[in-house]
DNA sequence: TTATCTCTGGATAATAATTATCCATAACAC
DNA sequence: GTGTTATGGATAATTATTATCCAGAGATAA
Protein backbone atom coordinates (compact mmCIF):
# COMPACT_ATOMS: atom_id res chain seq x y z
CA UNK A 1 0.00 0.00 0.00
CA UNK A 2 2.80 2.43 1.01
CA UNK A 3 5.04 4.10 -1.25
CA UNK A 4 7.99 2.54 -2.74
CA UNK A 5 9.57 6.14 -1.71
CA UNK A 6 12.67 5.27 0.36
CA UNK A 7 12.49 7.05 3.65
CA UNK A 8 16.19 8.01 5.19
CA UNK A 9 17.41 7.71 8.53
CA UNK A 10 16.61 11.61 9.66
CA UNK A 11 14.96 13.66 7.20
CA UNK A 12 17.24 16.36 5.01
CA UNK A 13 16.89 18.87 7.95
CA UNK A 14 18.11 17.32 10.50
CA UNK A 15 20.94 15.61 8.40
CA UNK A 16 21.54 19.41 7.61
CA UNK A 17 22.36 20.21 11.31
CA UNK A 18 24.60 17.19 11.97
CA UNK A 19 26.60 18.40 8.78
CA UNK A 20 27.15 21.79 10.44
CA UNK A 21 27.68 20.94 13.73
CA UNK A 22 30.25 18.58 12.77
CA UNK A 23 31.51 21.17 10.95
CA UNK A 24 31.42 23.68 13.97
CA UNK A 25 32.75 21.82 16.57
CA UNK A 26 35.91 21.24 14.84
CA UNK A 27 36.57 24.99 13.78
CA UNK A 28 35.72 24.72 9.88
CA UNK A 29 34.23 27.92 9.29
CA UNK A 30 30.66 27.67 7.30
CA UNK A 31 30.78 29.75 3.85
CA UNK A 32 27.74 29.93 1.76
CA UNK A 33 29.74 27.75 -0.77
CA UNK A 34 29.79 24.87 2.08
CA UNK A 35 26.13 25.80 2.81
CA UNK A 36 25.09 25.52 -0.23
CA UNK A 37 27.17 21.69 -1.09
CA UNK A 38 25.53 20.44 2.52
CA UNK A 39 22.13 21.66 1.17
CA UNK A 40 22.47 19.24 -1.21
CA UNK A 41 23.89 16.54 -0.06
CA UNK A 42 21.49 16.65 2.92
CA UNK A 43 18.12 16.83 0.65
CA UNK A 44 19.18 14.69 -2.37
CA UNK A 45 17.97 11.18 -2.77
CA UNK A 46 20.20 9.81 -5.72
CA UNK A 47 23.46 9.76 -4.82
CA UNK A 48 24.46 12.79 -6.83
CA UNK A 49 27.86 12.95 -8.53
CA UNK A 50 30.83 16.48 -8.09
CA UNK A 51 29.50 17.06 -11.65
CA UNK A 52 25.65 17.55 -10.81
CA UNK A 53 26.33 19.11 -7.00
CA UNK A 54 28.71 21.48 -8.66
CA UNK A 55 26.08 22.11 -11.42
CA UNK A 56 23.34 23.02 -8.65
CA UNK A 57 25.70 25.37 -6.83
CA UNK A 58 27.01 27.53 -9.44
CA UNK A 59 23.37 28.11 -9.93
CA UNK A 60 23.61 30.11 -6.77
CA UNK A 61 26.74 31.00 -6.83
CA UNK A 62 28.53 30.94 -10.57
CA UNK A 63 32.21 31.49 -9.98
CA UNK A 64 32.70 28.03 -7.87
CA UNK A 65 35.19 26.30 -8.48
CA UNK A 66 35.64 22.30 -8.92
CA UNK A 67 37.92 22.22 -6.66
CA UNK A 68 35.64 23.57 -3.79
CA UNK A 69 33.44 20.66 -4.18
CA UNK A 70 35.84 18.08 -4.08
CA UNK A 71 37.54 19.80 -0.94
CA UNK A 72 34.77 20.53 1.00
CA UNK A 73 33.45 16.42 -0.06
CA UNK A 74 36.85 15.04 1.14
CA UNK A 75 36.29 16.74 4.59
CA UNK A 76 33.18 15.98 4.40
CA UNK A 77 34.47 11.74 3.87
CA UNK A 78 36.92 12.68 6.99
CA UNK A 79 34.39 14.03 9.22
CA UNK A 80 32.31 10.81 8.29
CA UNK A 81 29.38 13.01 7.26
CA UNK A 82 29.12 11.23 3.68
CA UNK A 83 29.50 8.31 1.65
CA UNK A 84 31.46 7.77 -1.35
CA UNK A 85 30.73 5.11 -4.25
CA UNK A 86 33.79 5.62 -5.95
CA UNK A 87 33.32 3.83 -9.21
CA UNK A 88 36.65 2.54 -11.45
CA UNK A 89 35.48 3.69 -15.36
CA UNK A 90 33.28 7.09 -14.23
CA UNK A 91 32.98 9.78 -11.22
CA UNK A 92 32.48 9.32 -7.79
CA UNK A 93 28.48 9.49 -6.08
CA UNK A 94 27.86 11.05 -3.09
CA UNK A 95 25.25 9.56 -0.27
CA UNK A 96 24.92 12.52 2.47
CA UNK A 97 21.44 10.77 4.18
CA UNK A 98 22.84 7.40 5.07
CA UNK A 99 26.80 7.95 5.24
CA UNK A 100 27.73 4.47 6.75
CA UNK A 101 27.77 1.51 4.31
CA UNK A 102 24.92 0.35 2.85
CA UNK A 103 24.04 -1.73 -0.24
CA UNK A 104 23.57 0.22 -3.57
CA UNK A 105 21.41 -0.71 -6.91
CA UNK A 106 22.62 1.02 -9.96
CA UNK A 107 21.33 1.28 -13.64
CA UNK A 108 24.09 0.47 -15.43
CA UNK A 109 21.79 2.69 -18.58
CA UNK A 110 20.88 5.49 -17.16
CA UNK A 111 23.35 5.79 -14.01
CA UNK A 112 20.26 6.24 -11.43
CA UNK A 113 21.59 4.55 -7.77
CA UNK A 114 19.05 4.02 -5.11
CA UNK A 115 19.01 2.62 -1.67
CA UNK A 116 17.28 -0.41 -1.41
CA UNK A 117 16.14 -1.55 2.43
CA UNK A 118 18.43 -4.63 3.83
CA UNK A 119 19.70 -5.79 7.17
CA UNK A 120 21.48 -9.53 6.18
CA UNK A 121 24.91 -7.30 6.04
CA UNK A 122 26.05 -7.56 9.43
CA UNK A 123 25.81 -11.39 10.14
CA UNK A 124 27.40 -11.73 6.47
CA UNK A 125 30.20 -9.73 7.24
CA UNK A 126 30.53 -11.92 10.66
CA UNK A 127 30.29 -14.69 8.83
CA UNK A 128 33.22 -13.52 6.38
CA UNK A 129 35.27 -12.30 9.41
CA UNK A 130 35.09 -15.48 11.17
CA UNK A 131 36.07 -17.57 8.01
CA UNK A 132 38.98 -15.48 6.89
CA UNK A 133 40.62 -14.20 10.02
CA UNK A 134 40.55 -10.86 9.07
CA UNK A 135 38.95 -7.70 11.17
CA UNK A 136 36.76 -6.28 8.96
CA UNK A 137 35.97 -2.52 9.15
CA UNK A 138 33.49 -1.68 6.48
CA UNK A 139 32.52 -3.05 3.12
CA UNK A 140 30.94 -2.04 0.11
CA UNK A 141 27.91 -3.90 -2.20
CA UNK A 142 26.60 -2.82 -5.45
CA UNK A 143 23.94 -4.73 -7.12
CA UNK A 144 24.04 -3.57 -11.10
CA UNK A 145 21.06 -4.19 -13.46
CA UNK A 146 18.39 -2.04 -15.60
CA UNK A 147 16.04 -0.07 -13.24
CA UNK A 148 12.23 0.18 -14.20
CA UNK A 149 12.24 3.05 -16.20
CA UNK A 150 15.03 1.66 -18.56
CA UNK A 151 12.93 -1.66 -18.90
CA UNK A 152 10.56 -0.03 -20.65
CA UNK A 153 12.30 1.77 -22.78
CA UNK A 154 13.61 -1.15 -24.01
CA UNK B 1 38.18 -31.69 8.49
CA UNK B 2 38.48 -29.97 5.06
CA UNK B 3 41.11 -27.37 4.66
CA UNK B 4 41.08 -23.51 4.32
CA UNK B 5 42.86 -23.85 1.48
CA UNK B 6 40.07 -22.31 -1.48
CA UNK B 7 40.17 -24.51 -4.27
CA UNK B 8 38.67 -22.71 -7.34
CA UNK B 9 36.01 -24.11 -9.46
CA UNK B 10 39.29 -26.24 -11.63
CA UNK B 11 42.75 -26.30 -11.40
CA UNK B 12 45.12 -23.81 -13.35
CA UNK B 13 45.48 -26.09 -16.09
CA UNK B 14 41.82 -26.51 -16.67
CA UNK B 15 40.86 -22.38 -17.00
CA UNK B 16 44.14 -22.06 -18.89
CA UNK B 17 42.78 -24.29 -21.84
CA UNK B 18 39.44 -22.80 -21.43
CA UNK B 19 40.71 -19.43 -21.91
CA UNK B 20 42.60 -19.97 -24.83
CA UNK B 21 39.59 -21.98 -26.22
CA UNK B 22 37.99 -19.12 -25.86
CA UNK B 23 40.28 -16.81 -27.72
CA UNK B 24 41.10 -19.49 -30.45
CA UNK B 25 36.97 -20.66 -31.51
CA UNK B 26 36.59 -16.72 -31.98
CA UNK B 27 39.67 -16.52 -34.02
CA UNK B 28 42.03 -14.25 -31.55
CA UNK B 29 45.77 -14.94 -32.06
CA UNK B 30 47.83 -16.81 -29.37
CA UNK B 31 50.73 -15.00 -29.09
CA UNK B 32 53.63 -15.60 -26.78
CA UNK B 33 52.72 -12.56 -24.63
CA UNK B 34 49.19 -13.49 -24.38
CA UNK B 35 49.69 -17.33 -23.59
CA UNK B 36 52.32 -15.74 -20.67
CA UNK B 37 49.18 -13.71 -19.50
CA UNK B 38 47.11 -16.19 -19.69
CA UNK B 39 49.13 -18.53 -17.36
CA UNK B 40 49.78 -15.87 -14.61
CA UNK B 41 45.80 -15.38 -14.50
CA UNK B 42 45.05 -19.14 -14.53
CA UNK B 43 47.70 -19.77 -11.71
CA UNK B 44 47.51 -16.62 -9.98
CA UNK B 45 45.20 -17.22 -6.90
CA UNK B 46 46.41 -13.39 -5.50
CA UNK B 47 43.76 -11.12 -8.20
CA UNK B 48 46.96 -9.69 -9.23
CA UNK B 49 47.23 -6.05 -10.48
CA UNK B 50 48.04 -4.94 -14.34
CA UNK B 51 51.83 -3.61 -12.92
CA UNK B 52 52.02 -7.04 -11.48
CA UNK B 53 51.38 -9.12 -14.45
CA UNK B 54 53.53 -6.44 -16.46
CA UNK B 55 56.82 -6.91 -14.18
CA UNK B 56 55.68 -11.02 -14.53
CA UNK B 57 55.24 -11.26 -18.38
CA UNK B 58 58.31 -8.50 -18.73
CA UNK B 59 60.54 -11.79 -16.71
CA UNK B 60 60.12 -13.72 -20.04
CA UNK B 61 59.48 -11.08 -23.00
CA UNK B 62 61.74 -8.19 -21.44
CA UNK B 63 60.19 -6.10 -24.77
CA UNK B 64 56.47 -6.24 -23.05
CA UNK B 65 54.66 -3.50 -23.25
CA UNK B 66 52.27 -2.04 -20.69
CA UNK B 67 49.63 -1.40 -23.43
CA UNK B 68 49.62 -5.25 -24.13
CA UNK B 69 48.51 -6.09 -20.39
CA UNK B 70 45.82 -4.01 -21.01
CA UNK B 71 44.85 -4.95 -23.97
CA UNK B 72 44.49 -8.63 -23.37
CA UNK B 73 43.00 -7.84 -20.15
CA UNK B 74 40.26 -6.22 -21.80
CA UNK B 75 39.71 -8.56 -24.26
CA UNK B 76 39.53 -11.41 -21.72
CA UNK B 77 36.73 -8.85 -20.27
CA UNK B 78 35.06 -9.13 -22.93
CA UNK B 79 35.12 -12.22 -23.62
CA UNK B 80 33.68 -13.34 -19.94
CA UNK B 81 37.10 -14.86 -18.95
CA UNK B 82 38.61 -12.72 -16.38
CA UNK B 83 37.07 -10.65 -13.66
CA UNK B 84 37.90 -7.06 -13.20
CA UNK B 85 37.57 -5.90 -10.15
CA UNK B 86 37.90 -1.91 -10.44
CA UNK B 87 39.02 0.68 -7.73
CA UNK B 88 38.39 4.13 -7.41
CA UNK B 89 41.76 5.11 -5.50
CA UNK B 90 44.12 2.16 -6.95
CA UNK B 91 44.55 0.24 -10.25
CA UNK B 92 42.37 -2.55 -10.72
CA UNK B 93 43.19 -6.31 -9.53
CA UNK B 94 41.88 -9.50 -11.72
CA UNK B 95 40.59 -12.59 -10.93
CA UNK B 96 41.36 -15.54 -14.02
CA UNK B 97 39.80 -18.16 -11.87
CA UNK B 98 36.20 -17.46 -11.00
CA UNK B 99 35.39 -14.95 -14.09
CA UNK B 100 31.56 -14.38 -12.44
CA UNK B 101 30.95 -11.93 -9.39
CA UNK B 102 31.64 -13.35 -6.05
CA UNK B 103 33.04 -11.56 -2.57
CA UNK B 104 36.49 -10.44 -2.21
CA UNK B 105 37.88 -9.63 1.27
CA UNK B 106 40.86 -6.47 0.93
CA UNK B 107 43.39 -5.68 3.18
CA UNK B 108 43.21 -1.99 3.51
CA UNK B 109 46.97 -2.39 4.44
CA UNK B 110 48.69 -4.80 2.76
CA UNK B 111 46.10 -5.26 -0.54
CA UNK B 112 46.17 -8.50 0.21
CA UNK B 113 42.93 -9.89 -1.98
CA UNK B 114 41.23 -13.20 -1.24
CA UNK B 115 38.26 -15.32 -1.88
CA UNK B 116 35.85 -16.43 1.03
CA UNK B 117 33.78 -19.30 0.03
CA UNK B 118 29.96 -18.01 0.30
CA UNK B 119 26.74 -18.73 -1.39
CA UNK B 120 23.74 -16.06 0.28
CA UNK B 121 24.81 -14.11 -2.44
CA UNK B 122 21.92 -15.28 -4.53
CA UNK B 123 18.94 -15.14 -2.16
CA UNK B 124 20.56 -11.32 -1.52
CA UNK B 125 19.90 -10.85 -4.96
CA UNK B 126 16.62 -12.00 -5.38
CA UNK B 127 15.13 -10.30 -2.54
CA UNK B 128 17.10 -6.79 -3.94
CA UNK B 129 15.57 -7.06 -7.78
CA UNK B 130 11.97 -8.25 -5.73
CA UNK B 131 12.33 -5.15 -4.20
CA UNK B 132 13.42 -2.71 -6.31
CA UNK B 133 12.09 -3.44 -9.61
CA UNK B 134 15.77 -3.52 -10.69
CA UNK B 135 16.44 -6.46 -13.34
CA UNK B 136 19.96 -7.37 -12.00
CA UNK B 137 22.50 -8.36 -13.94
CA UNK B 138 25.23 -8.79 -11.71
CA UNK B 139 27.22 -7.35 -8.23
CA UNK B 140 30.11 -6.48 -6.83
CA UNK B 141 30.56 -7.48 -2.85
CA UNK B 142 34.09 -6.21 -1.02
CA UNK B 143 34.59 -6.43 2.63
CA UNK B 144 37.43 -4.73 3.84
CA UNK B 145 39.52 -4.71 7.04
CA UNK B 146 43.02 -6.03 7.84
CA UNK B 147 44.49 -9.71 6.89
CA UNK B 148 45.66 -11.81 10.10
CA UNK B 149 49.23 -10.92 9.58
CA UNK B 150 48.84 -7.09 9.47
CA UNK B 151 46.86 -7.52 12.68
CA UNK B 152 50.09 -9.31 13.81
CA UNK B 153 52.32 -6.38 12.71
CA UNK B 154 50.48 -3.23 14.64
C1' DT C 1 34.51 49.60 13.72
C1' DT C 2 38.96 48.23 12.91
C1' DA C 3 43.00 45.46 13.03
C1' DT C 4 44.74 40.94 12.85
C1' DC C 5 45.22 36.32 11.76
C1' DT C 6 44.02 32.21 9.64
C1' DC C 7 41.05 29.51 6.74
C1' DT C 8 39.00 29.00 2.39
C1' DG C 9 37.80 29.68 -2.57
C1' DG C 10 39.14 30.09 -7.28
C1' DA C 11 42.38 29.37 -10.90
C1' DT C 12 45.41 26.38 -12.68
C1' DA C 13 49.03 22.92 -12.94
C1' DA C 14 50.15 18.26 -11.82
C1' DT C 15 49.08 13.33 -11.28
C1' DA C 16 48.18 8.72 -12.63
C1' DA C 17 45.56 4.86 -14.45
C1' DT C 18 43.75 3.75 -18.56
C1' DT C 19 42.75 4.24 -23.57
C1' DA C 20 43.71 5.66 -28.34
C1' DT C 21 46.76 5.85 -32.26
C1' DC C 22 50.13 4.36 -35.49
C1' DC C 23 52.77 1.15 -38.02
C1' DA C 24 56.17 -2.63 -38.53
C1' DT C 25 55.87 -7.48 -37.93
C1' DA C 26 54.48 -11.89 -36.21
C1' DA C 27 50.69 -15.41 -36.54
C1' DC C 28 48.26 -18.47 -39.15
C1' DA C 29 45.23 -20.23 -43.00
C1' DC C 30 46.12 -21.65 -47.42
C1' DG D 1 56.48 -20.44 -48.24
C1' DT D 2 53.18 -16.64 -49.20
C1' DG D 3 49.72 -13.27 -48.28
C1' DT D 4 46.57 -11.29 -45.32
C1' DT D 5 45.54 -9.23 -41.17
C1' DA D 6 45.55 -9.11 -36.25
C1' DT D 7 48.81 -7.85 -32.78
C1' DG D 8 52.71 -5.74 -30.11
C1' DG D 9 55.37 -1.84 -28.84
C1' DA D 10 56.00 3.02 -28.43
C1' DT D 11 53.91 6.97 -27.26
C1' DA D 12 50.34 10.54 -27.09
C1' DA D 13 45.85 11.55 -25.28
C1' DT D 14 42.28 11.32 -21.92
C1' DT D 15 40.02 12.25 -17.62
C1' DA D 16 38.84 12.25 -12.75
C1' DT D 17 41.03 13.79 -8.97
C1' DT D 18 44.67 16.18 -6.22
C1' DA D 19 48.21 19.70 -5.31
C1' DT D 20 49.64 24.43 -5.33
C1' DC D 21 49.35 29.27 -4.75
C1' DC D 22 47.60 33.46 -3.07
C1' DA D 23 44.02 37.09 -2.63
C1' DG D 24 40.34 37.82 0.18
C1' DA D 25 36.59 36.34 3.34
C1' DG D 26 35.40 34.99 8.06
C1' DA D 27 36.25 34.93 12.88
C1' DT D 28 37.80 37.23 16.99
C1' DA D 29 39.09 40.69 20.11
C1' DA D 30 40.15 45.51 21.06
MN1 LIG E 1 22.91 5.28 -0.50
MN1 LIG F 1 38.26 -13.59 -6.58
ZN1 LIG G 1 17.82 3.35 -15.67
ZN1 LIG H 1 47.43 -7.28 5.10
Amino acid sequence: MKSDRQPPMTDGKQRLENMLEALKSRGYRITPQRLAILKILAQSRGHPSVESIHKEVKAVFPTTSLATIYKTLTLLKELGQVLELGFADWGSRYDGNRPYPHPHIICTKCGAIVDPESESMSVMTQEMSQASGFRITHHRLDFFGLCPQCQKEE
